[in-house]
DNA sequence: CGGAGCCCCTGTAAGC
DNA sequence: TGCTTACAGGGGCTCC
């Protein structure tokens, strides 16, 4: 599933070949992929020029002459550069020079637009653009769980399940401690893993469980890293002692309960 | 505010 | 073998 590091890594490859093109026609092939009336949305995309490809979080935000499209792949979502539309594409954007094919088996990806000077509402600061100040004051300010906080998108926005779990091993913490809770060195350990977690994701190109590919249709390397998502029942790296899996806000929650102590 | 539960979707895997 | 059911989960929603 998309997350900071496999959208960015689709941003960047991206960015070159969107930028200054022109959108000749978008074909929306399910009502599902549009937040809005498909036509319509069709109708206001024909004709803009794409001026850049920014990130916020898990969306992706195609930046227009006449305003912003704001991309989300949720689940199973994919934007595929120059390939032919299999029986998932759900959405087209033909351009003067080439074409994005929008996949998306489950159907849970959304496109929607907004007027140019509106940002995605909801969202919380970037994970990769927020200071260890703003981390820990956001995270103070919270009373639930820290899985759950974490992966609160108007608290910090870009983790997801893969990410949280893995972040949160890295620095041997609990996924059930209040977020209230972190002390000043707990607090600096989650910042650190979460930082280096991110960075080492993006390095590998991302994560890819079942369906991730990026515009190339290339897979991520960081599956083959990961310590506990995934790996119920398996040795710890560091110690040995199974991996245990509980279900917190209907998520799977991957986790050492030796490493990870209460 | 937090948390539980449901929903949207469909391919895959497990169970009978 | 072939059918049915459970499960995966990001995020929006309602209800308590």
């Amino acid at each position: 599933m998309p997350e900071l590091p496999e959208v960015e890594t689709i941003r960047r490859s991206l960015a070159p070949l969107l930028t200054g093109r022109v959108i000749t026609a978008a074909r929306f092939l399910s009502p599902h992929a549009a937040d809005h009336q498909p036509a319509e949305l069709a109708a206001r995309l024909a004709g803009a020029r794409i001026t850049g490809l920014d990130r916020l979080g898990k969306h992706l935000l195609l930046r227009l002459d006449s305003g912003t499209l704001d991309i989300h792949l949720r689940m199973t979502g994919k934007l595929l550069w120059n390939a032919a539309p299999g029986p998932h594409a759900r959405a087209l954007l033909e351009l003067d020079q080439g074409l994005l094919v929008f996949d998306d088996i489950r159907q849970f990806g959304r496109f929607r637009w907004w007027p140019p000077g509106v940002v995605p509402p909801g969202l919380g600061p970037d994970a990769l653009d927020l200071p260890f100040e703003g981390f820990a004051a956001r995270l103070h300010a919270r009373r639930g769980r820290l899985k759950a906080v974490l992966l609160d998108q108007s608290v910090l926005a870009g983790l997801g399940n893969i990410y949280v779990d893995e972040a949160l091993f890295l620095a041997r913490i609990h996924p059930l401690t209040p977020a209230a809770r972190l002390g000043p060195v707990r607090l600096e350990r989650l910042y650190a893993a979460i930082q280096e977690i991110l960075a080492e994701a993006l390095a590998a190109g991302g994560s890819s469980i079942s369906d991730y590919v990026d515009a190339s249709g290339e897979r991520g390397a960081f599956q083959d890293r990961h310590q506990v998502y995934g790996r119920t029942g398996k040795p710890c790296s560091h110690c040995a002692a199974p991996i245990r899996r509980i279900v917190v806000t209907q998520r799977g929650t991957h986790f050492c309960p030796a490493c990870q102590r209460r």
